[in-house]
DNA sequence: CATGAATGAGCCTTCATTCAT
DNA sequence: AATGAATGAAGGCTCATTCAT
């Protein structure tokens, strides 16, 4: 909010993804950045050659960090350890989700951004694969376990019914302890 | 693309749809409309007070038909097989797919229509418990397996991955099988 | 200047080309043109899909005014007096021939004006060709005396130089007597 | 392209006149110019003012050339010689020709310009009355004569119709025999 | 002399909306 | 119901200019 004398690109770059997470890739508007950050919009092309560049950039941090999260997710305990802790980690790092959300819709009208998810969706099937691999024999059974557990954390956000006496958090349990079983 | 002389209400709210579908709720723009059906918007505003009339009478439309179709989707065979009829159809009726998927993003945005949402997902959800419900005597185990059923229907359309040697239909059918176990 | 209700097609193009005279085709700008008009930029798109199709537009209005001038100006007389008409009115008709220089210039930096331009000076100087073969035998006279005078036309207009005691107009009729000769 | 270290002031105004002979003055934009020169707009204003110093320092080096330039013509011959000469290096030099076009062109908007024209023009002018002189009595004659050479040069740049079977190069050396006769 | 960054005015274009006919 | 025309608020981009370093 304080003005900072310089504004780095990177600010800019962070400000986009905020914008696209509330609103999707139209809320992304050059002059709705430029006063959240407090800054003429001019200026904002001095680091970008125009608003697709910042759209591209924006991708790039994305990309980025959905990897590097899965990357640190990966770390300490056994293979049902790892997947417990990423369904925890699913619900709670809000932002990051959110942002994964909206670039997960962009993607059904932007062919270029669908090619990026799905690299990204790849790795973390992979990762996914690789745990429950760690305590399931049948390839099979690995393949279509990891599919429900994607499934599960994707539709997590999209899925708007209740759960009746439960809470979605202790449907979401059972599922999970099934899945880990 | 015959313009009919007289344009009504519902040929707004079905194009209106389309678009939804096609582009989300910021594509749905008057004249867009108008030229689409080979009018002008003038006439737009005679059936609809504003932008956010067509909105409102287009999610109207779409909650009638979502329910519509899940009650035409119970005909006929046993749980089992309903359930089974349910996961082809939702391959394949895209239309009415890509809609409701629009409606769900849009829900991230609105509130209105979130709520609207919520009330479609919990009739599905009902259903979904009905059918398990015919199989399946444990309260716990059915509602963790409509959960699983649901989950999978919606991150069908949404998840990039690939299935390594499997196609995403046949996982899918795997998946199925156990759900039906 | 009085703000007519409804603002045609042509009146867009009349103050264009105006704009165009006074300052090239740089100065043709939508919401200059609007204000001169007393009307908002909005309206302009209305009858054009962008700046571009007025520019076209002008240039067909130009070809236009300038052939059927050239036509108009043969009226009456004998060969030398039509040229000498021709001279007369070409230091006349200011408005006209301003948007020609315009044209002229604007067609240096653009192909397709240059194109058009071409179209517009052979047809003037087949009338010029015309006229000086009625009373002049050698073809090759009717060309050279032709192609003088339309540079004297011309360069009239881009000429800054004075001419002593003399005028420019009583060099130029001095030039005229001996290409009448 | 190689970036001297230090950029000086006539470096800013030949890029200058290169723009300005290639798209008018209005194309003789700063950081156009700097992004040519390989440098950023920051030095510009070191050594100019503002754009319109830039646009001064470009007239003034253009005055200085174009008088150069007619001297230098003039040397070696007789006086249908050094005419001869002026025809055929108005037909060459590129470079300096489209600069005189582009100000010719310029001066139509700007007054200061225009005056700046007269003062050249007429230098020209003066230079080509006493060369035809040289070996014409008559001071009509050499007024109307000068006259007629001084159009046609101009005209040259700016005519664009065609001469049937003949060149333009044609034509012109057919013009250039009758005033030197 | 020069860079990196920013300002602000100005222009083109889109779009929801209004209104007379 | 619909057309033709216009308004006005955004929003994207360019460009002259300024300024700290």
């Amino acid at each position: 909010m304080a003005p900072p004398l310089r504004t780095p690109r990177s600010t800019w770059v962070e400000e986009g993804l905020r914008a696209l997470a509330a609103g999707g890739p139209d809320a992304v508007r050059v002059d709705a950045l430029a006063k959240t950050l407090g800054v003429t919009r001019g200026g904002f092309y001095w680091h970008f050659d125009d608003r697709g560049a910042l759209l591209a950039a924006m991708l790039d941090a994305w990309e980025q960090q959905a990897v590097d999260n899965a990357i640190a997710l990966a770390e300490g305990g056994d293979a049902r350890g790892r997947l417990r802790q990423l369904f925890r980690l699913a619900s709670d790092s809000g932002d990051l989700l959110t942002i994964d959300l909206a670039v997960r819709d962009w993607a059904r009208r932007d062919p270029a951004v669908a090619e990026r998810l799905r690299r990204v969706d790849n790795r973390r099937m992979d990762y996914l694969r690789a745990q429950f691999a760690g305590f399931c024999a049948d390839e099979e059974e690995v393949e279509v376990r990891s599919m429900l557990a994607f499934s599960v954390w994707i539709a997590d956000h999209f899925v708007a019914a209740d759960h009746g006496t439960r809470t979605r958090a202790q449907v979401l349990s059972l599922a999970v302890r099934r899945l880990l079983a």
